[in-house]
DNA sequence: TAGATTGTTAATCGATTAACAATC
DNA sequence: TAGATTGTTAATCGATTAACAATC
């Protein structure tokens, strides 16, 4: 792998989760080895853009060969850090974050959920796909007996600062965020990752708007 | 507003829902109007920005003034295409489903979730939120009596392209798309935006692999 | 009017694509 | 070896930032 000190373009790392996506893929498909042109046909992008994201990260592929698939998608898991382990907690034990606890593709990549935290009373005590779902109140004490490296705040938008802020203040510093706020910090030290569905639904709402202005002319 | 035949920039149209949702701060704060730096520093990008991204779609600042907010607020909210109705289902009543039928600002939107289909017998017949869970087999004979636009696919990867398909065969062109695939399609006229929770949870590794490298040295 | 701040043009920066020599 | 395909440099394209004249 190349020298890791030079910064890598934010639209390189975005696109990273898509070619391990599609690298299973093909993988499964017992394909051995491709070349960067039929990944890139498969993939809708360029071939120089499917050389040039590899190459920030080292040179994988062997000329007039192509690129192994199983040796290229396990690359890429390295630099994805899906070889590390992060112990998780999940803040908000509603649908969203029962939906998250139940993802069965999370202990494989490295994310080990630990717990759920709620308010709700009629959540409290009960478990979650074998988790168990715990007062928010006990979180002090669990995070004193416990390493947690990444928070999954799955609650309404109203409380998630606070709920961030009380994390952070607890030595928690890596988070993903579901509610439609960007979340505020001071320490640079701290990476927050957000997944806002409905700005999603908003940029789809744009589009379909867009397309039937086109069709009336 | 400008003529809409220019094309915007992609980067340009993710913004928008986020200029929306800092705006609707703004007014609850009783702001009632903003300078493009002030709503810059807010948003932690340039003001150049802020003005150039507004003005793809109109003049809706004054010199010396800056930029009423709600005024503003609701002309982004007539270019997202807020103000018309969009008739929804949701494809898989889990967790994701039932977290989504129950987001609240989706009818204030616009959205308007007619129903949801699933194929388990457990939850067909329940109702979620008032919405009724049917059996995916009636999803022929719904669609035949009501107009949908949009289909939500809270699916496991497995079946989401089968089920994608079947609903384009029955006219649906609108999706938002929650499984971890890029739903393939031939006609130009469909538009899919997906939101890909595991790619995020990648992307979250990756920075915290990269800056616990950069710690060690 | 003077001050503030926009809208917009020009300059810069970054990302994508094209091209090809290197090499398996 | 000849053919295939990479890694990488150079050219192009697009997006962001800076600057300022226009104007409220």
């Amino acid at each position: 792998m190349k020298s890791s000190t030079v910064t890598i373009p934010n639209a390189v790392i975005h696109r990273l989760p898509r070619y391990y996506r599609y690298l299973r893929d093909i993988m499964d498909e017992g394909v051995e080895r491709i070349s960067s042109i039929d990944l890139s046909k498969r993939m809708g992008v360029t071939a120089s853009q499917v050389r040039q994201d590899l190459n920030h990260f080292g040179d994988f592929g062997q000329q007039g060969y192509g690129y192994n698939v199983a040796y290229l998608r396990e690359e890429i898991a390295k630099i994805l850090g899906l070889s590390e382990s992060h112990p998780v907690i999940i803040f908000g034990a509603g649908h969203l974050g029962t939906a998250i606890a139940n993802h069965s593709n999370f202990p494989r990549r490295g994310f080990e959920i630990l717990t759920l935290f709620d308010n709700d009373p009629k959540v409290i005590g009960t478990t979650i796909n074998g988790m168990l779902v715990r007062d928010e109140n006990e979180l002090e004490s669990f995070l004193a007996e416990n390493k947690v490296e990444i928070a999954i705040l799955a609650l309404p938008k109203a409380v998630t600062q606070s709920v961030a802020d009380r994390l952070i203040s607890l030595g928690v510093r890596y988070f993903l965020n579901f509610a439609p706020v960007d979340l505020r910090y001071d320490d640079p030290s701290i990476i927050v990752e957000s997944v806002h569905i409905s700005d999603s639904m908003m940029t789809l709402s744009y589009r379909i708007a867009k397309s039937q202005e086109e069709k009336k002319g």
